[in-house]
This record gives C-alpha cells, sequence and structure tokens, in this order.
DNA sequence: AATGAATGAGAATTCATTCAT
DNA sequence: TATGAATGAATTCTCATTCAT
C-alpha cells in the first residue's frame, strides 16, 4: 500500500516492531500504541497503512505464508536424494528453524480470537508444502497417509520451536520424527510389523 | 476459603463457569463480570471469595494439579506391570482424557501473561508424574533420561489434546508416542504380555 | 436499572445533561465525556447504566413516547366535545408544547444515523396517537384519511416547534393548521366543495 | 477557484461526489477522505480547490441559492397570470421538485453545527425571493403578511421534500397549501381562470 | 503542481477492582 | 454480609488538516 519509500520504510519497520510487541506479550496484550512507539511512528500513521489491529498481524501471517513457500520450493528441489532420516531432519530444520524461529508468529498461531481464518490458512498451507514434499520423496505414499504425516510433521515442529526447550530435549523431538517417519515411509515398501491391530 | 457448605457451592459455581468462560474467550478477554453473571454471582460477592482475577485462575491451574496427583497415584499403582506399549497407552490415556481435556487448563497453559509462575509449577509437577511413572516401570532408566522422555510425553499429550484433531490424526500421534517409547526403553523392555489387540 | 435510590437520581442526572448536550450540538456531536462532566458522573459510571451512546438516546426517545401516551390519555378525555377549531388548536397545544418542546427530541428525531428504528417507533406512535384522537372528535372518518391528516398535524406541530419561530409565524402555522382540519373534517359531514378534482 | 477547464471539471467532481456522500451520511459524518475518493480525486488536490470542509459544503448551499435565483426568475415571470391556486401549485413545483429536492441541501440544512451562517443566508434568500413571488402576484398585501405568508410556504415545501413521504401525504400538503394561500390572499383574488383540472 | 505521508487531539468503550450502604 | 455503584486508566480507532518531495 505504500507509494513513496518513506512510506515502505515506515511500514517495515512497523511489521518489525509488531513481530517484537506480539512476540513479547501476544497478540491480545501488544496494543497498537506500543507498537506505533516502538516503531517511531505517531499513531496516526499507523493507522494510515494498517486500518485496524488485526490487518498488522495479519500481513505478518501472511509474510510467513509467502516464507513457507520460499523455503519449500528450496528445499523440495533436493528432497528427492534424501533418505528418510534426512527427510525428517530436513522438515525439522526448514520448519523450526525457518518458519516457526518467530515468537510472533507461534503467538499469532496460537492467539484466541476468530483468528481461524488466517491461521488455518497459514495452517493448510503448511500442511500442503509438507504433504507435498512427502509425496516428492515417496511417490507411493497414499494421499492420506501423507496428510496425516504432514500433520504430526507440522505439529512435532511447531512443538519443538517452543522457546523454553533446552537442546536435549529438542534431541530427543528430532529423534522421534525421524523414528515416526521411518516407521512411516518404510511401510510403504515393506510389511509393517509395528502398526496398530498387528 | 469458605467454610460454610453455601460458600463451598458458590465457589464452585465460580469456578466451572470461569472455566466455561476460560474456555470459550482465553484468560485475558475471560471478564470477571461475565464470570459473576454466569455462576450466579454478583460482581461483589466474588471478590469476596477471590481476590482478583488471577487467583481465579490459579485456582483452576492448582485444582488440575490436584487431579494430576490423583490420576497418577491410581496409574502408578498398576504401570510396573505394563508393556511399553501400554504404557505409552496409558499416558496418553490418563493425559488426554484426563487432564488437558480442559478446555479452559489448556487456554491457561498457553496464556502470554506472566503466567510463568503456576505454569511452571503445573509443568513441574507433570513432568515430575511422568518421570516417576517411567522409573516405576523401568528402574533402570537413568534420571536424566526418565526427564526427557517425560518432557516427549508431556508435550505430545498436550498436543493431541487440541480441540480440533481428527481421530485418524490422534491414532498417528498415540502410535509416535508408542514408537519413541520403546525405543527409549528398549533396554529393559518386558514381555509384553499385555499388548493390546493381540 | 438501576436499583439503589443513588443509582436512580445518577441516571436521571445523566438523562438530563444528556438532554442538554444533544439540544445543543446533536446527537452526534455529543460526546459522552461531556454528558458525563455535566451531570457530574464519571464516564466508567455513565457505562454502567448506559451500554453505549445509543442507549442514552434511546432512553430520551423511548421516555418522550411515554409522555405522547400521558399527554394523549389526557387530551383524549375531552376531545368528543371539541370544536373543529378547538380540535386544530388542541393538537398543536398538546404536540407543540407538551411533546416537541424538548429540543432534544427534535435534534434526535432528525438524527442522521441508523436512527431509523426508534425514532420510526416514536413516529407511528404519535401518528396512531393523532389519528386515534381524530377517530374519537370524528367517528365518521375513513381510516385512510385519519391516517393522512395525522401525518399532516404531526409534521406542522414538529415545524412549529422549531427553536427560532416568531410568534406571528406560530400563529400562521396555528392558522393553516385550523383550516386544513375544518376542511379535512367537514368534508365527511357536507359535500367538500374545495377538494382536488372539483 | 480554478481557471483551467480541467480545474474546473475537478470541483465540479468534488462537489457531486460531496452532495452523494452528505446526502448519505450527514455533514459531520461525511468524511473528505471519502469526498476524495470518490470524486477520483486526490485528498491533497482537493484541499487546493477546498480550504477546508465547510467550504465544501458552503459552496454547495451557495450554489443551491444561485439555482434559487435562476428558479425563481423564471416563476416571477409569468407568477402574475396565476390564480391562488396555481400559484401554491408554483411554489410547492419549484421548491420542492427544483430546489428541495437535493438531499444533501435538506441535511445540510438541518445541520447541528454553527451552520447558522450559511443556512440563514439560504433561508433569507428563500424567504426573500417568495416574498417577492407573493408580491408580484398580489401587490397589495402587506409586507409584513408577504413574510409570514412566505414563510409557511419555506417551511411546508421543505416538510414535503422529505424523502419518504408517500404520495398521498403529499397531495394532503399540496392541498393544504392551496388553502392557506387561499385564505390569505383572498382580499386580492383575481377570477381563476388557470385552475388546474377545471 | 500533484500527492502520499504525517500528525495528534479526541471519540467511544472496557474492566479490574474498591467502597459504601 | 451482600451487593450495587463508583472509578479512571487504558485501548482501539478517526479525521481534518498540513507538509515535504
Amino acid at each position: 500500500m505504500p507509494q513513496r519509500a518513506n512510506g515502505r520504510l515506515r511500514v517495515a519497520a512497523i511489521l518489525e516492531a509488531a513481530a517484537d510487541v506480539i512476540a513479547e506479550k501476544g497478540y491480545e496484550a501488544a496494543t497498537m500504541a506500543e507498537i506505533a512507539a516502538r516503531s517511531g511512528t505517531k499513531i496516526g500513521s499507523l493507522y494510515r497503512f494498517f486500518p485496524n489491529k488485526e490487518s498488522v498481524a495479519d500481513t505478518l501471517v501472511v509474510s510467513a505464508r509467502e516464507n513457507l513457500d520460499t523455503v519449500f520450493d528450496r528445499f523440495d528441489a533436493g528432497v528427492k536424494a534424501l533418505s528418510v532420516q534426512a527427510l525428517a531432519d530436513g522438515f525439522v530444520a526448514q520448519l523450526v528453524e525457518e518458519i516457526f524461529r518467530k515468537p510472533a508468529l507461534m503467538k499469532l498461531l496460537d492467539a484466541s480470537q476468530d483468528w481461524s481464518v488466517k491461521r488455518e490458512e497459514f495452517k493448510r498451507a503448511a500442511l500442503r508444502r509438507i504433504g507435498q514434499s512427502l509425496l516428492i520423496h515417496s511417490p507411493g505414499l497414499p494421499k492420506k497417509s501423507a496428510e496425516d504425516i504432514a500433520l504430526v510433521v507440522l505439529l512435532n515442529t511447531k512443538t519443538m520451536a517452543k522457546r523454553d526447550l533446552r537442546d536435549s530435549a529438542l534431541e530427543e523431538f528430532r529423534d522421534m520424527t525421524r523414528l515416526y517417519l521411518q516407521s512411516r515411509l518404510k511401510a510403504e515398501q515393506k510389511p509393517h510389523s509395528n502398526r496398530k491391530g498387528c
């Protein structure tokens, strides 16, 4: 929306400040006044670029979704060649480090509000990209399985991205994700010895 | 703390209403006025029982922690005899169904605030009880391992308790937790006499 | 809504102040802050009794509607005995002096907003009462005519109630209303010599 | 005041947009931003042509006053020959259809503000023109009477111009205005050669 | 000259908490 | 003791107007 260089800078500053404030206090407790102050913007100018508080958060989420595409486009380019282990580690690396390591996004995805819309949009996009990567890696995988696995990978990595996990815990989750993927992606090649119903 | 039956009933009604409101709107958006109204209490009376909003939430968390002890006392009584699979399933059953299936608690544990205190207390208690169960089941397990495993179990089950997981996804998580526990407890695995479905 | 004497006094003071402010500046330009200040109320207390600005105005309009009923109940008691002239003068006296001589009501009835609801309600009630009086006075009058006449009487008296009419102008309107009523109420007894279509 | 054709077009577009917005929302709720947007003008440019919001409304009112002169110049040319009935009908036709049938003007004339200045100016002009027509028609009419009658005609036609009057009500008002004028101009009444419908 | 951006005083409304009767 | 009322800081959002490029 900003057309002048000045405006574009201002918008960038606002979004950065908003990410900080939301990361610290969450969406609801973040105030437009503080976002304005921290970005060196006057409240009136803030509202010139963002018509309301929600639109600020929306923009943050949408930009995370765009980031998602960038990250996964790159990832998918090499995914075919990966071992299952490397695939699991790759998912973790991409999602935890590149996507979820933005505390503001985490807060927004957990926000109580009617966030359902943008949040679901993001979640759907993430599931789609993860599922797509899985199918590139293991083309024989049933669609339905891919969906389930994608959800597990998504939620695992989201859990791993929580601020306060110590490294050993991270390692456990990484390993659990490997185990899980191995079990699910071997299943389609070999008889699965370990599944429910024996 | 109320000593007359009347008072105890009122407190119970308040807590129930508070749980409902917090479940619907989250801690921050829940208002004392609505909690009062829904519990048929006048705002002045509410404040005679709970000195402030935080204390209402605190009480909810504390009672969840007490529930935790009850649930795990019972669980621990039979834990020694369980196969690893049954142990995993047991953790899931106890934590997902008995503890986390209270939306208000979930909201509170995720609340943005300076909730750190009570939340950490609850988390610590949960980790302690899960770790304890693990050690009862597998006495040779190193303490440090038990801690890490407990954390994974805790976070897995918390994830599973989210409102909107469909059954197939739940099943995936359940199975992943089994795989993980098996991998971690392999050393001291018992003959699986208790395996579900076999 | 107020249950204690104190509260009732406060509500009365608020409504009086609101009427003053709205009379001076109109609904939109009247601010809740000024209403609060003029009634010696703190803004928080104002909102305790009136959930929003609209409800303050609503209450004013509703009370005018109630006043309408009181005034017309009294008027209707003697209406049968009146000459047409006296009927016209009576309508003017009741409506101009008792109902519309509250500048706040006038402003509210003219307010731009989505006031349609309460305004229409008031207007409908006024039309109903005027029409009823007409029918009591002249039982043979067709319903449809009564409705049309009521509307003319209503709008004439509303015009007459504008702040700035000088007395001679008032007199003109009074006389015009007499002429009009005479023409309309004689019509039903004698052949109307003066009507459209000759 | 713009001197180039471009500027004049722009001013016209702005005024048209302003009339629309004010008609819809009233003067206070109309925003300069919306007027600019609807007229395809940038806000900065709008302020080059009109130094402030009031001046936009002023221009609208002034142009209505100019229109008034045009309309009445034409009307006065034939007014001498009219019967009283036709005079009444003529006033109604000119004022209701040509002048007041612009919702924006109605809103402005009713606006709460310190509009007194321009509004009074318009009102005075209208009274002057109506009085003048009356005196042309009935030269013997006392000045004071002409003033009073003019006011009644003005307010009657303003009432008739309200958006929501149904046709039968309009007809009543038209007839009432005829009755009134007849009563006031009886002394100098002419043979009604021109009476509508006869 | 054209126009995007900046400004900031103020508006409505909310809510946890305290008090007085 | 029960409870209706009082409080006021904080929050979101608006808009006429002015500037700088």
